[in-house]
DNA sequence: GGCACCGATTGACCCTGATCAATCAGCTTT
DNA sequence: AAAGCTGATTGATCAGGGTCAATCGGTGCC
């Protein structure tokens, strides 16, 4: 599942390896970061599932404007096609790996049946993600995108420090900006904000310490102050 | 597959009825113009196709703040369940038929596999429907937005009139808004912005002749002009 | 036919976030 | 350690689109 606005079953897809039993085990593939899975247009032969470290999904518009479609963690499910061909760049932000499945598992239900229900599933789940997403890229301020974000970031790979929460990001300002439909400045702005009423401390670039949860998470929903 | 930015693959999706042939036969139902089919939070019992007419998904902030999701014409699925519970509202624009499938068929591999495979690349194509609208969410202006929307529309639902095409938007201005991330009153200038540039005529309120089709889709990826 | 109602349009003004530009800070390199 | 590079932050200004408000116009009702 993608990163988005919490939703109250945020946290029960636990990582759940897809392979079955039946699964033709094929060897892992290892991505450095700044690395390249594929790119927009590529043809898909292969789908993966992440197996550790974040990748980056995104889409270029002709004029260069970018938008991140979504971050991959592990357990995330990324490649699905819909023509035969990828419709976003996948890049490595850290470490990655990844294991791949073959794209022909999706055409016929002759193979394993598990593992058919398991890609569905995870497709249903991105689809419900999306629409979170929606909501926030249409309608969200960028205070309560930023929120947002961190919270969902939280929720997923965040490390419980008793009161507060660590979360790390691996991506860059300009990633999170592409990511919410902002720029980096007001990205850099916004998390200075939240710096500034103590909700959040940025304990190195890549590093932002939750001290308020709950301010955080009403932040994220529209409640000011 | 849902109304988003153009993409060469939107008309190839023509009208396929999922039925296959050891499908239970449900009986279709109808809805009445503004007519709910279900909303947010309902348990998902069925899918559904629909047969003829539209509608429109929506998702509400606790504020009143609201994203049309997608508009679903004859052809799309909608009603796809993440977590056993229907995470939009859907209301009937027209008058509506559609074609009901259990919710079931997507638990069990067990039941008919074409359906199945039907389904998975129902939900493959709105996954990348939606990567199209993310793009448009987050990094188009207002101009870009509606050209888009006025494009997709038009390549799907439009009628050939020559040298131009008449769309029928069965929806309000506020359901545009709300699907484009704009108000009311920026959808309403922007339409006179296009109707002054004699790109398009609003014959009236629900239907527009697009006349200059190359034009519009130059607006919506951002030449202006 | 006249009136009321509600969504659409238009206008005036404002504010959030974009843009342009100048540091700043954490690195690598030498 | 100094220099240089790159991405992040901060500042000043601007504009696209939101907000608030008035008017228009089509539809239905009396």
């Amino acid at each position: 599942m993608y990163v988005t606005i919490p939703t109250e079953n945020s946290s029960t897809f636990a990582f759940l390896p897809l392979c079955g039993t039946t699964t033709p085990q094929t060897i892992q593939t290892h991505l450095e970061p700044g690395a390249y899975l594929y790119y927009e247009g590529d043809e898909v032969e292969w789908l993966y599932q992440v197996t550790s470290g974040v990748v980056r999904l995104t889409r270029l518009l002709s004029d260069g404007r970018r938008q991140v479609i979504a971050f991959g963690y592990p357990g995330d499910i990324i490649g699905f096609p819909a023509s035969g061909n990828h419709h976003t760049d996948c890049e490595a932000l850290t470490d990655t790996y990844l294991q791949p499945y073959r794209r022909s598992i999706l055409e016929g239900g002759a193979s394993d049946p598990k593992l058919y229900s398991a890609l569905l599933h995870a497709a249903l789940n991105e689809i419900s993600a999306m629409q979170d997403h929606f909501m926030m890229l249409g309608r969200k301020s960028a205070n309560e995108k930023l929120a947002s974000f961190l919270c969902v970031l939280a929720a997923r790979v965040g490390t419980d420090l008793g009161a507060s929460r660590s979360v790390n990001l691996p991506m860059s300002r300009s990633d999170i900006a592409d990511f919410l439909g902002l720029t980096t400045e007001t990205v850099s702005r916004t998390f200075t904000q939240l710096r500034n009423s103590k909700v959040i401390t940025i304990e190195n670039i890549h590093t932002v310490i939750i001290h308020r949860p709950t301010a955080l998470l009403a932040l994220s929903q529209g409640h000011h102050t």
